[in-house]
DNA sequence: CTCACTATCTATAACAA
DNA sequence: TTTGTTATAGATAGTGA
């Protein structure tokens, strides 16, 4: 989407990264805000700068989505048992992709060698990355749902 | 993006609905995945599909935003002083929102003319929602910031 | 950190399965 | 609700201010 491709690794130039971090994250509220409309979907996102400032995105709001969380998104969403399979589900998950990353790893310190282009290789990393992201997120919903839940002290 | 440019408003068609959601719920995740990887940022990302069922995503963990949020994204990410500015500003700014969102319904109906074309009627509405979204949250985060905070029940 | 420019790379709308 | 294909619309890397 530039005039280069890139790896997706840390970029290591400071200033680079800051700039980058800028339009992406610009990008990241665009794509979070259509997809609420176009769908009827309600998105939040909290997250934290390079230097550590916090951002957040909401939409409708981000209120709302922490309401339904509280009122409809915790344990009422999951029948009775289904929590206990589902983390049964992703503690096996969680060993199978850690054992794909340590190969990966492995494979980038030349210790194992690999049919894979470098590229197919970056795709494989990067697709293991957005599976880690999902599962460790169910987990916690599902702990949350467990354990009731976000409690807003106000 | 697609074959054809489209308007960024509820997808009125409900099976084409889900595959949009599907799809653009992906895309979401991976954008997310990417910004938090290329910049070292954190991102949490918690919503409701158009059915009600939760979704979320964490990199590098939806846990790490959370205990970030809890220990250093806070109150003491603002000075003293700072919040109540930020607040008036805040509450400044969604009034003219408030403003501007009314001005277009009425431009919508007709009430109002313009001199605008409806592509660029389009693109003012769109980057209002994203406006609204980023000043909503923001709102929330000054709320949990003066009232602290978020507490995981354990 | 933001803004503008523009060549490229990517995400995705429409369609079918 | 998910997946694959293909033509396009849209996001963004590199660069400079």
């Amino acid at each position: 989407m530039g005039r280069k491709k890139i790896e997706i690794k840390l970029v290591k130039n400071i200033e680079a990264r800051y700039v980058t971090f800028s339009k992406r994250r610009k990008g990241l509220f665009k794509k979070a805000s259509e997809l609420s409309i176009l769908c009827g979907a309600r998105v939040g996102l909290l997250g934290f700068s390079p230097s550590g400032k916090p951002f957040a995105f909401g939409s409708p709001s981000f209120q709302v989505v922490i309401d339904e969380y509280l009122h409809e998104g915790g344990v009422e969403t999951f029948e009775n048992g289904e929590i206990g399979n589902l983390n049964e589900e992703l503690k096996d998950l969680k060993k199978e992709i850690k054992v794909e990353d340590k190969k990966i790893e492995e494979v980038d310190k030349g210790i194992i060698p690999t049919d894979l282009s470098l590229e197919e290789l970056q795709k494989v990393k990067t697709s293991l990355k957005e599976l880690q992201g999902e599962i460790e997120a169910a987990s916690s919903l599902l702990l949350l749902a467990k354990k009731p839940v976000f409690i807003i002290q106000g």
